[in-house]
DNA sequence: CGTTAGCACTCATTGTCGTCGAGTGCTAAT
DNA sequence: ATTAGCACTCGACGACAATGAGTGCTAACG
């Protein structure tokens, strides 16, 4: 499709532009010592990779820039990843060195040594819940007529949420349903929870205490809404650095975007497995369609942990990002997928 | 100090530079209903007023913007505070009309509520919790070497870290250990309880148990790091439709303290009770210095429960903001302040 | 004597115009 | 096939005048 000098200079200009940020023309091209041809031969091959689709100009007399298609060309053919910094790699290895037993605490880590190794904004998100199961719940009572629920699954993630108890149900009562609770429902995945509690154990319960639906509630409430924790933005100041949003509007447009959580974590459910890329309007949101969005998700033994991504503007440094997410989602995966 | 005249058209500038965030002239105010003077009269006074150090001047000829001195007299003397919009309150009334038994979900309510009423920036500090005292303590074993410890406070807030269990600790020793701490240290209040656990039960508990350091390490540090989650930030992207930061610069710098919990933790402790309004430089932070904090402390009982905020310009609308304040101050310390 | 009309003055803002220079596209020479 | 040369384009930048909102001051007024 190309000629090897095409994807040269192709390579050559984007290379350019992701550093300078500025519409790369013929002369500062031939001036590299890389490509050995004039800047006459340089803009013809422009005027060609244009023609194709690769290059836009901004206005007749500037210099090119990378289009969508050029920077996917980019990303699929022509940058090298994988090239990550000796020094990078040491701050990484040596954060994580660190013991840390949270799993909440590793990926918050995760997200802020992106952030601050790359300067782009980092979005991480936790392993998924679905295969987890009740270890154990409990009722505490916190005075008369109140008590605080906890749950804890197999992975250590505990919920808790304060509840009030009805006047007429009593301490035994109490005691008795968290105990049913306990030994009917230990073991039992988070996603099967909530039917099994209301058809098998909700009948036995109910023939012993009154009033217990608001418990099952309680339950089921805490476990769905565990999803929304799971999710960690680090640096998102950084894109404010960037020259391509000097303008306050767009700035406002996407920290809104960083504000609500559900949306973002719809962009980041249910992606295909390993590094993606999506460069400015391949991405569904507005608010970062001169963004890139580079994601990892990472595994262990086929099961998804989660994934790790960088935003950035379209105009980022590929190559590294790729790099650092690679070795940044297998040490995740091996520091998350370990059974404890 | 300043004649009636003097106090009505300081009133009518800052009023109208409220409004308009540009330099008042004379001309505008006596186009106003309220003030029956003429342009000539009203430069005059505007010139005393700048004397006297209320205005300041951009430039020759530009209007005149109220000094920080000047927002200073405005705020103790002649803003009437307390007309709280009647839509409003009852926006107020009906979001707190949900029951909502966990603090953490009021406080975050209440900063919501704050920031969509005024479309400044809210600040909401959490009861503290060094009255608290310890209800219960619990640790589920997770897997072979590895528990979740729960630490529950008898206001209802939970805490929890997952720990490694030393491999030479049996399942009895845990249990043992957590009988220990439970029947030593209930009802302890958190801020002795440093110090209990180390004398105290320190020694007791190592009488049955080694290695027992570590479970008092977790308690201590879940205990004194649970400072951090006390506040919330909300509309901290409403700053960006103010005129005033159409700087991306001055963003970042704002967007960045936004960040850093514990600077701005140190901002809100220590303030006295009842509302406090700091004016520009009166902010000792950089970052600040063109915008307003207006605080307040609320309590029941002489004791205080926590702190709300608005950050805002320095030209933010004082009257209502601190009529707000007022309200969703005495709300929350009814609902946090009573005795679950 | 307080108030106001009138007037000269200041100065940021806005728009226009010419210059500059980086960069292109095309043609002709190598 | 490559490149040197050249005319052309067009945004950026600075100079400059016009505009107008606003002031300070003085003198007139009730």
């Amino acid at each position: 499709m190309l000629t090897e000098r095409q994807r040269m200079i192709l390579n050559a200009i984007i290379d350019d532009y992701i550093r300078s940020a500025e519409p790369v023309g013929s002369r500062s091209i031939s001036k590299r010592g890389d490509v050995g041809y004039s800047p006459a031969t340089i803009r013809n091959e422009m005027a060609d990779l244009e023609d194709l689709g690769f290059l836009e100009q901004p206005h007749t007399s500037a210099g090119r820039i990378p289009s969508i298609k050029g920077y996917r060309y980019y990303v699929d053919h022509l940058v090298k990843h994988g090239e990550v910094n000796e020094q990078d790699l040491s701050t990484i290895r040596s954060y994580f060195a660190d013991k840390m037993n949270q799993s909440e605490q590793i990926i918050q880590h995760a997200a802020m040594i992106l952030s601050n190794l790359t300067n782009y904004t980092s979005i991480v998100l936790g392993p998924e819940t679905f295969s987890n199961s009740l270890k154990h719940f409990q009722l505490i009572p916190i005075s008369s007529d109140s008590a605080v629920a906890i749950v804890v699954t197999n992975t250590g993630h505990v919920e808790n949420r304060t509840i009030s108890i009805p006047t007429d149900m009593s301490m035994g009562d109490i005691e008795r349903a968290v105990n049913i609770l306990n030994t009917k429902l230990i073991g039992v995945p988070l996603v099967r929870l909530k039917s099994r509690m209301h058809t098998e154990v909700g009948e036995e319960l109910g023939r012993y205490v009154d009033k217990c639906e608001m418990l099952l509630g309680v339950l089921d409430e805490a476990l769905t809404s565990e999803d929304e924790n799971r999710m960690f933005l680090s640096g998102t100041t950084n894109m404010l650095t960037q020259p391509e949003f000097k303008d306050v509007d767009k700035v406002k447009t996407l920290l809104d975007l960083f504000d609500e959580t559900p949306t973002l974590m719809r962009m980041f459910t249910s992606l295909p497995s390993g590094i993606q890329v999506r460069i400015g309007t391949e991405n569904t949101h507005v608010a970062i369609n001169n963004c890139s969005l580079i994601t990892a998700s990472y595994s262990v033994e086929g099961q998804s942990l989660g994934t790790i991504g960088i935003l950035g503007p379209t105009r980022m440094d590929y190559g590294k990002v790729i790099g650092l997410l690679e070795v940044l989602s297998s040490d995740m995966a091996k520091l998350l997928g370990r059974p404890k």
